[in-house]
DNA sequence: GAAAAAGCGGAGACCTTCTCCGTATGTTGG
DNA sequence: CCAACATACGGAGAAGGTCTCCGCTTTTTC
């Protein structure tokens, strides 16, 4: 895709590829154990660059953490097919869905708060692969509505921003409460009895 | 309180307390309008004061905000009890302290972060009236329960969480969207429909 | 093996939080 | 009223962050 669409463009410098990578690799180890707060130029101080490298690689915090994310996505795309393939009942579909899709955003901590702000933001790099999400938490919800597995009225924007708020909720020092799975149940059926059996709405 | 253990101690000087008043006004309205996470040294200036005067009253962000949230907890505790005293039906009476609790978490852009922070550290100024607020939660929560409005086996911590989170996701500039009710609703009721009529349990 | 293009490094501009201490100001006893 | 003393103030600046700029090095190409 690269180097094809004119005559004489230059090959990109093989340099280039390897540090690109070599960060990659740095971040996410630096991430996953500093969270997605750390300092930028720790990374580039231990993947042995200049400040200047790193930001020419990735302008920005937001644009690293795509990048990392990117790799991340495509396992959970893959994960999304697979469920569809092999779970015929749409409701406990929408579940492993959902349960993916917290595994993904709990990645580091902290990141459910620059996905969040992504959503609102249009021009984000991590809102693109955002929106993907949000369409197929949509298509499994909507399989799960029409088989009354879920309530009507809900939509997917809804539901991953309860999943996004329940991965926030859990990140940092509080996991060893009860919390992640309370709160998980929480959102699946709430906290209000269902209305009395005998008097639908 | 102050004045009184010993018997020769100076009164506290009275500019102290001047500034202090001040500071808090003026935090206010910054706050109000940039959110929490504002720069302190702009808030310092804009009160006509030193930076060093500023932390030397409140040691840091966290302490500024507890100090500015105090007024509105004295509100909500108000609230709670003016609740208890008028609304008989207890799934109702929680269901309007999770709207307050959510108000008040609310009060600044981004509050719902050092919340969150607060209640896993211990020693910060903001830790105790949460957990106040979460053992206010446990009892609206309690009494539900007794009476069938609340599903067994959720507890307060959860509830109030849920609440931070809620209003985590509301912040921001995406209250233009459905998201605030939509999420509240979510919460109270879920995403699945429940167990069918006829097959309880 | 040059010339040209591309990429690198890190000094440094700018912003934050928060500390330190000389200076100013309020308080108190004579 | 005025020492003299305790207290509080102000703001320079240390420490640490993000990100830019540009001279220099490396790679590619012919």
């Amino acid at each position: 895709m690269t180097g094809s669409t004119g005559t004489n463009e230059r090959r990109t410098r093989t340099d280039k590829q390897r540090n690109r990578t070599h960060i990659l690799h740095i971040a996410e180890q630096y991430f996953a154990e500093h969270g997605v707060t750390g300092s930028m130029d720790a990374i580039a101080k231990l993947a042995g660059i200049g400040a200047g490298t790193l930001y020419r690689h990735f302008p920005n915090r937001e644009a690293l953490l795509a990048a990392l994310l990117q790799a991340r996505a495509d396992a959970l795309v893959a994960r999304r097919d697979a469920i569809r393939e092999q779970e015929r009942d749409t409701t406990t579909a929408l579940d492993l869905w959902l349960d993916a899709l917290g595994e993904w955003a709990t990645a580091f901590d902290g990141l459910p708060e620059p996905l969040r702000a992504a959503i609102t933001e249009e021009s984000s790099p991590l809102a693109l692969t955002c929106h993907g999400f949000i369409t197929t938490t949509d298509e499994f919800l909507h399989a799960a509505q029409r088989d009354g597995g879920a309530r009507p009225g809900v939509r997917g924007r809804e539901l991953f921003l309860a999943v996004l708020a329940t991965s926030w909720v859990s990140s940092a020092a509080m996991a060893d409460e009860s919390s992640p799975r309370a709160l998980s149940a929480l959102m699946r059926t709430g906290w209000a009895t269902p209305a009395a059996p005998g008097q639908p709405a």
